[in-house]
RNA sequence: GGAGGGGUGGCCGAGCGGUCAAUGGCAGCAGACUGUAAAUCUGCCGACUUCGCGUCUACGAAGGUUCGAAUCCUUCCCCCUCCA
Protein backbone atom coordinates (compact mmCIF):
# COMPACT_ATOMS: atom_id res chain seq x y z
CA UNK A 1 0.00 0.00 0.00
CA UNK A 2 1.65 3.10 -1.54
CA UNK A 3 1.63 6.30 1.09
CA UNK A 4 -0.42 8.75 -0.57
CA UNK A 5 0.65 11.74 -2.65
CA UNK A 6 0.65 14.98 -1.22
CA UNK A 7 -0.67 17.79 -3.29
CA UNK A 8 0.44 21.30 -2.52
CA UNK A 9 -1.39 24.08 -4.64
CA UNK A 10 -2.62 27.71 -4.23
CA UNK A 11 -1.96 30.65 -6.22
CA UNK A 12 1.28 32.11 -7.45
CA UNK A 13 3.41 33.83 -4.27
CA UNK A 14 0.73 31.92 -1.69
CA UNK A 15 3.36 30.44 0.12
CA UNK A 16 3.43 26.61 -1.81
CA UNK A 17 7.14 25.65 -1.97
CA UNK A 18 7.98 26.53 2.48
CA UNK A 19 4.56 24.90 2.85
CA UNK A 20 5.76 21.89 0.60
CA UNK A 21 9.02 21.79 1.97
CA UNK A 22 8.75 21.94 5.59
CA UNK A 23 6.03 19.17 5.12
CA UNK A 24 8.81 17.31 3.47
CA UNK A 25 11.47 17.67 5.86
CA UNK A 26 9.20 16.77 8.41
CA UNK A 27 7.48 13.43 7.11
CA UNK A 28 10.61 12.49 4.93
CA UNK A 29 9.04 14.04 1.68
CA UNK A 30 10.10 14.92 -1.71
CA UNK A 31 9.18 17.86 -3.38
CA UNK A 32 7.94 17.50 -7.07
CA UNK A 33 7.24 20.63 -8.98
CA UNK A 34 3.93 20.93 -10.25
CA UNK A 35 4.28 24.16 -12.14
CA UNK A 36 4.48 24.69 -15.86
CA UNK A 37 7.42 27.56 -15.99
CA UNK A 38 8.88 25.96 -12.88
CA UNK A 39 9.92 23.08 -14.87
CA UNK A 40 12.46 24.77 -17.41
CA UNK A 41 15.87 25.67 -16.43
CA UNK A 42 15.87 29.04 -17.62
CA UNK A 43 14.57 31.60 -15.22
CA UNK A 44 14.80 29.90 -12.41
CA UNK A 45 14.85 33.42 -10.22
CA UNK A 46 12.29 34.74 -12.27
CA UNK A 47 9.96 31.52 -11.87
CA UNK A 48 10.77 31.30 -8.19
CA UNK A 49 12.42 27.94 -8.17
CA UNK A 50 13.32 26.71 -4.60
CA UNK A 51 17.03 27.80 -4.14
CA UNK A 52 19.97 25.47 -4.25
CA UNK A 53 19.81 25.77 -0.27
CA UNK A 54 16.16 25.02 -0.35
CA UNK A 55 16.94 21.72 -2.60
CA UNK A 56 20.21 20.43 -0.72
CA UNK A 57 18.11 20.11 2.28
CA UNK A 58 15.05 18.29 0.97
CA UNK A 59 14.88 16.29 -2.47
CA UNK A 60 13.54 18.54 -5.15
CA UNK A 61 12.34 16.67 -8.54
CA UNK A 62 11.29 18.28 -11.88
CA UNK A 63 12.68 22.04 -11.03
CA UNK A 64 14.40 23.18 -14.14
CA UNK A 65 14.93 19.65 -15.77
CA UNK A 66 13.94 21.20 -19.37
CA UNK A 67 15.88 23.55 -21.63
CA UNK A 68 13.84 26.25 -22.87
CA UNK A 69 14.03 25.15 -26.00
CA UNK A 70 11.96 22.39 -25.13
CA UNK A 71 7.90 22.28 -24.78
CA UNK A 72 6.13 20.46 -22.08
CA UNK A 73 2.36 19.38 -21.99
CA UNK A 74 0.16 18.50 -19.27
CA UNK A 75 0.52 15.12 -20.08
CA UNK A 76 3.85 15.04 -20.87
CA UNK A 77 4.01 16.68 -17.26
CA UNK A 78 2.09 14.01 -15.69
CA UNK A 79 4.33 10.87 -17.22
CA UNK A 80 7.33 12.63 -15.52
CA UNK A 81 4.78 13.29 -11.82
CA UNK A 82 4.11 9.39 -12.46
CA UNK A 83 7.72 8.64 -12.48
CA UNK A 84 8.40 10.32 -9.74
CA UNK A 85 5.21 9.42 -7.67
CA UNK A 86 6.60 5.70 -8.57
CA UNK A 87 10.22 6.20 -7.23
CA UNK A 88 9.15 7.68 -4.25
CA UNK A 89 7.09 4.31 -3.46
CA UNK A 90 10.55 3.08 -4.02
CA UNK A 91 12.21 4.69 -1.89
CA UNK A 92 9.69 4.98 0.98
CA UNK A 93 9.04 8.41 0.88
CA UNK A 94 5.86 10.80 0.59
CA UNK A 95 5.86 12.48 -3.04
CA UNK A 96 4.32 16.33 -2.34
CA UNK A 97 3.40 17.88 -5.51
CA UNK A 98 4.06 21.51 -5.35
CA UNK A 99 2.96 24.33 -7.81
CA UNK A 100 -0.47 25.78 -9.17
CA UNK A 101 -0.30 24.62 -12.67
CA UNK A 102 -4.37 23.64 -12.27
CA UNK A 103 -4.45 21.55 -15.55
CA UNK A 104 -1.60 19.85 -15.19
CA UNK A 105 -2.86 18.68 -11.56
CA UNK A 106 -5.84 17.85 -12.75
CA UNK A 107 -4.48 15.67 -15.78
CA UNK A 108 -2.75 13.80 -12.81
CA UNK A 109 -5.61 13.10 -10.22
CA UNK A 110 -8.49 13.28 -12.81
CA UNK A 111 -7.02 11.69 -16.07
CA UNK A 112 -6.82 13.03 -19.21
CA UNK A 113 -8.19 11.54 -22.53
CA UNK A 114 -5.11 9.67 -24.57
CA UNK A 115 -4.29 11.02 -27.79
CA UNK A 116 -1.05 10.85 -30.10
CA UNK A 117 1.72 13.59 -30.06
CA UNK A 118 1.17 16.20 -32.84
CA UNK A 119 4.25 17.32 -35.24
CA UNK A 120 5.35 20.80 -33.98
CA UNK A 121 5.20 21.53 -37.54
CA UNK A 122 1.51 21.53 -37.81
CA UNK A 123 1.01 24.17 -35.05
CA UNK A 124 3.00 26.19 -37.11
CA UNK A 125 1.31 25.47 -40.42
CA UNK A 126 -2.04 26.01 -38.66
CA UNK A 127 -1.10 29.36 -36.49
CA UNK A 128 0.12 30.69 -40.23
CA UNK A 129 -3.07 29.31 -41.87
CA UNK A 130 -5.45 31.07 -39.22
CA UNK A 131 -3.37 34.07 -40.16
CA UNK A 132 -4.01 34.36 -43.29
CA UNK A 133 -7.43 33.06 -43.93
CA UNK A 134 -8.35 35.11 -40.75
CA UNK A 135 -10.39 33.71 -37.72
CA UNK A 136 -13.62 33.44 -39.51
CA UNK A 137 -12.47 31.36 -42.67
CA UNK A 138 -10.65 28.92 -40.43
CA UNK A 139 -13.05 28.07 -37.96
CA UNK A 140 -15.62 26.82 -40.71
CA UNK A 141 -13.18 25.30 -42.35
CA UNK A 142 -12.78 23.24 -38.90
CA UNK A 143 -16.35 23.55 -38.64
CA UNK A 144 -16.90 21.24 -41.84
CA UNK A 145 -14.60 18.37 -40.29
CA UNK A 146 -14.95 18.89 -36.01
CA UNK A 147 -18.60 20.80 -36.25
CA UNK A 148 -18.22 19.07 -32.00
CA UNK A 149 -15.62 21.37 -31.17
CA UNK A 150 -15.92 24.27 -32.82
CA UNK A 151 -18.98 24.00 -31.66
CA UNK A 152 -17.37 24.18 -27.92
CA UNK A 153 -15.00 27.25 -28.72
CA UNK A 154 -15.33 30.94 -28.41
CA UNK A 155 -14.68 32.34 -32.20
CA UNK A 156 -11.68 34.65 -30.86
CA UNK A 157 -9.61 31.42 -29.64
CA UNK A 158 -6.97 31.04 -31.92
CA UNK A 159 -4.86 28.75 -29.57
CA UNK A 160 -7.34 26.27 -29.10
CA UNK A 161 -8.60 26.26 -32.41
CA UNK A 162 -5.38 25.82 -33.41
CA UNK A 163 -4.80 22.78 -31.70
CA UNK A 164 -8.19 21.32 -32.51
CA UNK A 165 -7.16 21.92 -35.89
CA UNK A 166 -3.34 20.26 -35.84
CA UNK A 167 -5.13 17.42 -34.27
CA UNK A 168 -7.11 16.86 -37.11
CA UNK A 169 -4.55 17.00 -39.35
CA UNK A 170 -2.03 14.78 -37.70
CA UNK A 171 -4.37 12.27 -37.10
CA UNK A 172 -7.33 12.80 -39.56
CA UNK A 173 -9.56 12.24 -36.28
CA UNK A 174 -11.39 15.33 -34.84
CA UNK A 175 -10.29 16.16 -32.02
CA UNK A 176 -13.95 16.21 -30.27
CA UNK A 177 -13.62 11.99 -30.98
CA UNK A 178 -10.35 11.97 -29.39
CA UNK A 179 -11.27 13.72 -26.44
CA UNK A 180 -14.11 11.30 -26.13
CA UNK A 181 -11.79 8.64 -25.30
CA UNK A 182 -11.40 7.53 -21.11
CA UNK A 183 -9.52 9.93 -18.78
CA UNK A 184 -7.96 7.76 -16.69
CA UNK A 185 -6.99 8.94 -13.42
CA UNK A 186 -3.50 8.04 -12.27
CA UNK A 187 -4.00 5.60 -9.77
CA UNK A 188 -3.34 6.31 -6.10
CA UNK A 189 -4.77 8.23 -3.44
CA UNK A 190 -3.94 12.31 -3.71
CA UNK A 191 -4.29 14.52 -0.27
CA UNK A 192 -5.23 18.09 -1.97
CA UNK A 193 -3.98 21.32 0.52
CA UNK A 194 -5.14 24.52 -0.72
CA UNK A 195 -3.69 27.85 0.11
CA UNK A 196 -5.92 30.40 -0.43
CA UNK A 197 -5.06 33.79 0.76
CA UNK A 198 -6.87 36.54 1.01
CA UNK A 199 -6.20 39.10 -2.30
CA UNK A 200 -4.89 42.21 -0.56
CA UNK A 201 -2.51 39.86 1.29
CA UNK A 202 -1.16 38.42 -2.04
CA UNK A 203 -1.23 41.28 -3.72
CA UNK A 204 1.80 42.50 -1.37
CA UNK A 205 3.27 39.37 -1.27
CA UNK A 206 3.38 39.45 -5.11
CA UNK A 207 4.65 42.85 -5.56
CA UNK A 208 7.93 41.89 -2.62
CA UNK A 209 8.71 38.71 -4.25
CA UNK A 210 9.63 40.42 -7.50
CA UNK A 211 11.73 43.14 -5.56
CA UNK A 212 13.57 40.64 -4.35
CA UNK A 213 13.73 39.17 -7.52
CA UNK A 214 15.42 41.83 -8.83
CA UNK A 215 17.81 42.43 -6.06
CA UNK A 216 18.58 38.53 -6.71
CA UNK A 217 19.68 39.30 -9.78
CA UNK A 218 16.49 38.50 -12.42
CA UNK A 219 17.75 41.11 -15.02
CA UNK A 220 21.12 39.26 -15.50
CA UNK A 221 18.99 36.11 -15.56
CA UNK A 222 17.06 37.57 -18.11
CA UNK A 223 19.40 39.26 -20.10
CA UNK A 224 21.27 36.19 -20.67
CA UNK A 225 18.35 34.08 -22.17
CA UNK A 226 18.01 37.17 -24.40
CA UNK A 227 21.04 37.24 -25.65
CA UNK A 228 21.14 33.79 -26.96
CA UNK A 229 18.21 35.25 -29.18
CA UNK A 230 15.29 32.20 -27.93
CA UNK A 231 12.75 31.13 -30.58
CA UNK A 232 9.83 33.52 -29.50
CA UNK A 233 7.57 30.08 -29.78
CA UNK A 234 8.97 28.24 -27.13
CA UNK A 235 6.67 28.11 -24.19
CA UNK A 236 9.07 28.78 -21.65
CA UNK A 237 9.49 32.06 -22.65
CA UNK A 238 5.99 32.83 -20.84
CA UNK A 239 6.91 33.36 -17.35
CA UNK A 240 5.86 36.00 -16.16
CA UNK A 241 8.49 38.91 -16.47
CA UNK A 242 10.39 37.48 -19.39
CA UNK A 243 7.98 39.02 -22.34
CA UNK A 244 8.36 42.65 -20.11
CA UNK A 245 12.27 41.86 -19.28
CA UNK A 246 12.84 41.26 -23.13
CA UNK A 247 11.09 44.61 -24.06
CA UNK A 248 13.06 46.61 -21.73
CA UNK A 249 16.31 45.13 -23.32
CA UNK A 250 14.84 46.02 -26.74
CA UNK A 251 14.43 49.60 -24.79
CA UNK A 252 10.99 49.53 -25.15
CA UNK A 253 9.42 49.37 -21.84
CA UNK A 254 11.60 51.05 -18.19
CA UNK A 255 12.41 48.91 -15.65
CA UNK A 256 9.50 50.94 -13.95
CA UNK A 257 7.14 49.96 -16.16
CA UNK A 258 8.55 46.21 -16.28
CA UNK A 259 7.80 45.93 -12.59
CA UNK A 260 4.26 47.47 -12.84
CA UNK A 261 3.21 45.14 -15.74
CA UNK A 262 4.71 41.77 -14.29
CA UNK A 263 3.76 42.72 -11.25
CA UNK A 264 -0.15 42.83 -13.08
CA UNK A 265 0.13 39.80 -14.94
CA UNK A 266 1.18 38.00 -11.99
CA UNK A 267 -1.82 39.23 -10.06
CA UNK A 268 -4.09 38.54 -12.96
CA UNK A 269 -2.76 34.97 -13.08
CA UNK A 270 -3.11 34.63 -9.39
CA UNK A 271 -7.02 35.52 -10.07
CA UNK A 272 -7.44 33.10 -12.50
CA UNK A 273 -6.14 30.25 -10.50
CA UNK A 274 -8.14 31.29 -7.66
CA UNK A 275 -10.72 30.73 -10.09
CA UNK A 276 -10.44 27.44 -11.44
CA UNK A 277 -9.34 26.28 -7.95
CA UNK A 278 -12.72 27.73 -6.89
CA UNK A 279 -14.85 25.73 -9.77
CA UNK A 280 -12.39 23.21 -10.98
CA UNK A 281 -10.94 21.30 -7.99
CA UNK A 282 -12.14 20.10 -4.89
CA UNK A 283 -9.57 19.81 -2.01
CA UNK A 284 -9.24 18.35 0.96
CA UNK A 285 -8.10 20.92 2.93
CA UNK A 286 -7.72 24.67 2.87
CA UNK A 287 -5.85 26.80 5.19
CA UNK A 288 -5.10 30.85 4.85
CA UNK A 289 -2.03 31.07 4.60
CA UNK A 290 -1.74 34.51 6.36
CA UNK A 291 -2.69 33.03 9.80
CA UNK A 292 0.78 31.89 9.86
CA UNK A 293 -0.56 28.74 11.35
CA UNK A 294 -0.63 27.13 7.38
CA UNK A 295 1.91 24.43 8.39
CA UNK A 296 0.31 23.46 11.53
CA UNK A 297 -3.15 23.48 10.67
CA UNK A 298 -1.78 21.10 7.43
CA UNK A 299 -0.06 18.69 10.01
CA UNK A 300 -3.07 18.46 11.99
CA UNK A 301 -5.03 17.37 9.25
CA UNK A 302 -2.48 14.75 7.90
CA UNK A 303 -2.45 13.36 11.59
CA UNK A 304 -5.86 13.41 11.63
CA UNK A 305 -6.65 11.11 8.24
CA UNK A 306 -3.53 9.27 9.40
CA UNK A 307 -1.20 9.97 6.70
C1' G B 1 1.75 91.01 -19.34
C1' G B 2 0.98 88.83 -24.53
C1' A B 3 -0.04 84.41 -28.03
C1' G B 4 -1.64 79.56 -28.25
C1' G B 5 -3.11 74.42 -26.43
C1' G B 6 -5.83 71.79 -22.84
C1' G B 7 -9.18 70.25 -18.56
C1' U B 8 -13.95 63.75 -20.42
C1' G B 9 -16.05 58.05 -16.26
C1' G B 10 -10.26 54.73 -11.16
C1' C B 11 -6.12 55.96 -15.03
C1' C B 12 -4.81 56.92 -20.30
C1' G B 13 -7.48 58.65 -24.29
C1' A B 14 -11.52 59.42 -28.52
C1' G B 15 -15.70 62.34 -29.32
C1' C B 16 -16.60 68.07 -31.17
C1' G B 17 -25.02 70.15 -31.68
C1' G B 18 -29.08 65.06 -31.46
C1' U B 19 -28.82 57.96 -32.61
C1' C B 20 -23.59 59.72 -25.91
C1' A B 21 -23.74 57.02 -19.85
C1' A B 22 -20.19 58.73 -23.84
C1' U B 23 -15.26 54.53 -29.30
C1' G B 24 -10.78 52.34 -27.58
C1' G B 25 -6.88 50.91 -24.22
C1' C B 26 -5.40 49.95 -19.06
C1' A B 27 -6.73 48.60 -14.22
C1' G B 28 -10.80 46.04 -11.58
C1' C B 29 -14.76 42.15 -10.95
C1' A B 30 -16.97 37.52 -12.49
C1' G B 31 -16.42 33.25 -15.53
C1' A B 32 -14.66 29.32 -19.08
C1' C B 33 -10.91 25.80 -19.37
C1' U B 34 -9.20 17.66 -21.95
C1' G B 35 -1.81 17.82 -24.33
C1' U B 36 1.14 26.15 -25.38
C1' A B 37 -1.98 26.44 -19.01
C1' A B 38 2.78 31.87 -15.51
C1' A B 39 -1.22 29.90 -21.70
C1' U B 40 -5.87 31.00 -24.33
C1' C B 41 -10.67 32.93 -24.28
C1' U B 42 -15.68 35.22 -22.59
C1' G B 43 -18.93 38.60 -19.92
C1' C B 44 -19.50 42.94 -16.68
C1' C B 45 -17.44 47.50 -15.71
C1' G B 46 -21.33 55.90 -13.36
C1' A B 47 -25.34 55.23 -9.54
C1' C B 48 -29.97 53.01 -8.76
C1' U B 49 -32.33 48.91 -10.48
C1' U B 50 -38.87 44.98 -10.61
C1' C B 51 -31.50 44.45 -14.40
C1' G B 52 -36.03 46.60 -19.38
C1' C B 53 -33.86 50.11 -25.64
C1' G B 54 -36.06 51.92 -17.17
C1' U B 55 -34.87 56.23 -13.73
C1' C B 56 -31.20 59.55 -11.95
C1' U B 57 -26.45 62.09 -11.85
C1' A B 58 -22.63 63.09 -15.35
C1' C B 59 -17.79 65.25 -19.69
C1' G B 60 -13.26 71.69 -14.53
C1' A B 61 -17.19 75.65 -12.27
C1' A B 62 -21.19 79.04 -13.05
C1' G B 63 -24.28 81.18 -16.48
C1' G B 64 -26.23 81.55 -21.62
C1' U B 65 -27.79 80.08 -26.85
C1' U B 66 -30.87 75.99 -28.71
C1' C B 67 -36.58 71.87 -29.34
C1' G B 68 -31.87 69.55 -27.87
C1' A B 69 -24.89 70.55 -25.83
C1' A B 70 -19.46 66.68 -23.64
C1' U B 71 -19.77 69.25 -28.28
C1' C B 72 -21.56 76.63 -29.57
C1' C B 73 -21.09 81.59 -26.55
C1' U B 74 -19.65 84.35 -21.85
C1' U B 75 -17.18 84.70 -17.25
C1' C B 76 -14.29 82.27 -13.66
C1' C B 77 -10.77 78.38 -11.74
C1' C B 78 -6.67 75.13 -12.87
C1' C B 79 -2.71 72.87 -16.23
C1' C B 80 0.90 72.99 -20.44
C1' U B 81 3.81 75.40 -24.52
C1' C B 82 5.75 79.80 -26.61
C1' C B 83 6.79 85.27 -26.60
C1' A B 84 7.93 89.22 -22.93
Amino acid sequence: MAAPVLVVTGPTASGKSALALELARRRRGVVVNADAMQTYDAFPILTAQPTPEERASVPHRLYGVLPLSDALSAARWRSLAEAEIARCGAEGRVPILCGGSGLYLRTLMKGISAMPDVPPELRDKANGEWEKMGADAFRARLAERDPVIVERLKPGDRQRHVRAWEVLEATGRPLSAWQEGAATPTAGRFVTLLLAPDRAWLRARIETRFDVMLEQGVRAEARAVFDTKPDPRWPGLKAHGAPELFAHFRGELSLDDVRRIAIDHTRQYAKRQMTWFRHQMTPDLVVDPASNQALEAAEKYLDKIGV
